[in-house]
DNA sequence: CGACATGTTGAACCTCATCAACCGACGTGG
DNA sequence: CCACGTCGGTTGATGAGGTTCAACATGTCG
């Protein structure tokens, strides 16, 4: 009998690629499957969380909040990412709900046992690491030296490439890229240094340019990935 | 015969204390000195490099630079950091010497022969890469969220507590911290994601307030590292 | 319908960048 | 030896980019 793992939609891109049919079941027995309301809290950065998970289905922002209110969501967790710190104790930030999500949870004690008994996976896990370690510092240059503009287009760009194709299948023709936003306004400030108000003005500015469509708040059509893409690393013929 | 390795400043920090006395040997065997001068380039961000490396002596900056000049210092190496991404491939910044530097390095065939070798070798690097992360993270809350002032007495705080203790041995009594900045203005400025002559005035801001004193430029005198902490977290008694 | 959350737009303000002058230290060459 | 240029750093004047405060629009839910 095949594993429930066969037809799982990451199977091939999260942690799990490391593992052959066999280890896949044996990962399987201590999984089970977990919901989140949009805005609930998945880990928390007080408590030590129990778990480890696969995101399936979602979005999830890392965010981390000062004394005074301040925000900044220093990572965001799509589908086939890995949630949790192997190895690790306390949390220097909170993982939130950005969409409804779907996991898929590995109890932390067993998850350990299975990391010391198949290296391949704990290298995955290096692997991925160090890709959340370049993304960090790829933003830490956004955060540092980016205009706002470029910070908003940046971060469309990133969405358009990270986010699963979803709902623009019916024009495989056409290669505009259309998608819906999985943060809101706050969400998206918080992430770019910004506040809503500047990432508001300048969505209208980058629609006024021609460089994205906003046929409504949440949904964002790209009509030209390359136009964009300049926009954001200010190359704007100067 | 004691491995040299035994009288090794970093032996107990860096990722060979992982090792036993047995493995230390081995992979010192596999080890040479390097010695840079401030300034210099360490690893290049267009061509692989073939080592990993301890920092024996000195700091490192990791540094993102745009096609338009901006730059961005995305992680700063001291003494028992380890330099270069075990397992990746391209790297998307470059490391120059920002000091004089002393380099344990480690050919990358052999390197990767003990990581397979010795597994408590692949798991410290992978912690170390987590710590890196997270620091990472609390600079992007830096870059993202804090003002000009404590994004500098941030970066003072950090320094007098990474920078290995020297010179300052001659008042035990007193715990005043006093250290040479490793950076230049222009340095700090590219790690703070500001302009230089924003840094030397909030220098000069820091010193009015009484929270530092500086003897000379490169000189930082902090009577109260307490006083530091709360203004770089903009906790002014509002 | 009203209450509330999300998002947009305008006007005033402020922080920080920009441009520029200046200082001291250092090294070099006439 | 001093004139000179260079480099790192400081300080001032000015202005732009983003924040703040505020009003308004839109959509959803009881």
């Amino acid at each position: 009998m095949p594993s429930p793992c066969a037809h799982c939609a990451v199977r091939h891109k999260s942690v799990c690629s490391a593992l052959n049919d066999a280890e896949l079941n044996h990962l399987n027995r201590i999984a089970h499957t977990k919901r989140y309301e949009t805005g609930q809290l998945i880990m928390s950065d007080e408590e030590p969380t129990d778990f480890f998970a696969n995101v399936i289905v979602g979005v999830i922002k890392l965010e981390k909040t000062a004394a005074d209110g301040r925000q900044q969501i220093v990572g965001l967790l799509f589908p086939s990412d890995f949630l949790g710190r192997a190895i690790s104790s306390s949390n220097l930030y909170f993982a939130e709900a950005a969409t409804d999500v779907e996991l898929c949870c590995f109890a932390y004690r067993e998850f350990e046992r299975m990391l010391a008994t198949y290296p391949g996976l704990e290298r995955r896990l290096f692997e991925s690491t160090l890709s959340e370690l370049d993304a960090a510092r790829e933003w830490m240059f956004l955060l540092g030296r980016k205009t706002a503009e470029e910070k908003v287009a940046s971060f469309l760009h990133m969405i358009a490439s990270r986010l699963p194709a979803v709902g623009c299948a019916h024009s495989p023709v056409n290669p505009v890229l259309s998608f819906q936003l999985p943060l809101t306004r706050a969400d998206i400030a918080d992430y770019l240094g910004l506040t809503i108000e500047t990432v508001s003005r300048q969505l209208s500015r980058l629609k006024k340019r021609g460089a994205i469509e906003l046929p409504s708040s949440r949904v964002v059509r790209v009509p030209d990935a390359a136009v964009l893409m300049r926009v954001a690393t200010g190359d704007t013929g100067a």
